[in-house]
DNA sequence: ACATTGATCGCT
DNA sequence: GCGATCAATGTC
């Protein structure tokens, strides 16, 4: 069943971020909940180059909960943000990662929205206890989608991030253009 | 204070 | 309807 999805290897994620960040559109994002995958495919990202970027949460140094940012490429960083909602990200190391801000739905029960990072994780059912996970294999995982044409790939300045000085600024969202799926803001 | 969201208020 | 405002709430 999760078989006819073809996992993105480690390996995939070990690129600068912001070259990562709109590599990634166009591919999947599988979540297997009790033996069912619940799929997406990722239209919205956003860059967050490692501790010199005020806007990553590395930046604010190496703590418990930013740890897995520091580990290799490939893995999970999930956060709480509000302490509300939950965001997920894809860690390209040295501290660097890519946040996941909304899919379009592929394989996902009816009436729930994947559009903004925090519906996205809810959507999927994913909270803390997945950061730290391989997204080669299940529970979580990215698979192979078709990539999104360069000319087809929207840029822009980061959501939320104006705290961030100069960083918030720089265009490191990116997004596939005229996608429906788009988060709004 | 915060990489958000959903509800509500107060207008046009 | 629509934009501004606000509360919720865990970790740092």
């Amino acid at each position: 069943m999760t078989r006819r999805f073809v996992p993105l290897s480690l390996r995939f994620s070990r690129r600068r971020p912001e070259v990562l960040a709109p590599a990634l559109l166009g591919h999947l994002l599988v979540r297997v909940v009790d033996g069912v995958p619940r799929v997406g495919r990722i239209v919205e990202t956003e860059a967050y180059l490692g501790p010199q970027d005020l806007a990553c949460h590395s930046s604010k140094g190496r703590t418990a909960r930013t740890e897995v940012m520091f580990g290799p490429a490939g893995y999970s960083y999930v956060f709480l943000v509000y302490g509300l909602h939950h965001c997920v990200n894809v860690v390209t190391g040295k501290g660097a990662a890519v946040l996941l801000r909304a899919l379009e739905p592929v394989a996902l029960p009816a009436d729930v929205r994947t559009d903004g990072p925090g519906r996205l994780a809810k959507a999927l059912g994913v909270d803390l206890s997945l950061s730290g996970h391989p997204l080669s294999e299940p529970p979580l995982f990215l698979a192979r989608g078709r990539a999104v044409a360069r000319s087809n790939v929207q840029v822009g300045p980061r959501v939320g991030v104006d705290y961030a000085g100069a960083w918030a600024k720089a265009p490191l969202r990116f997004f596939v253009k005229d996608s429906a799926w788009v988060s709004a803001r």
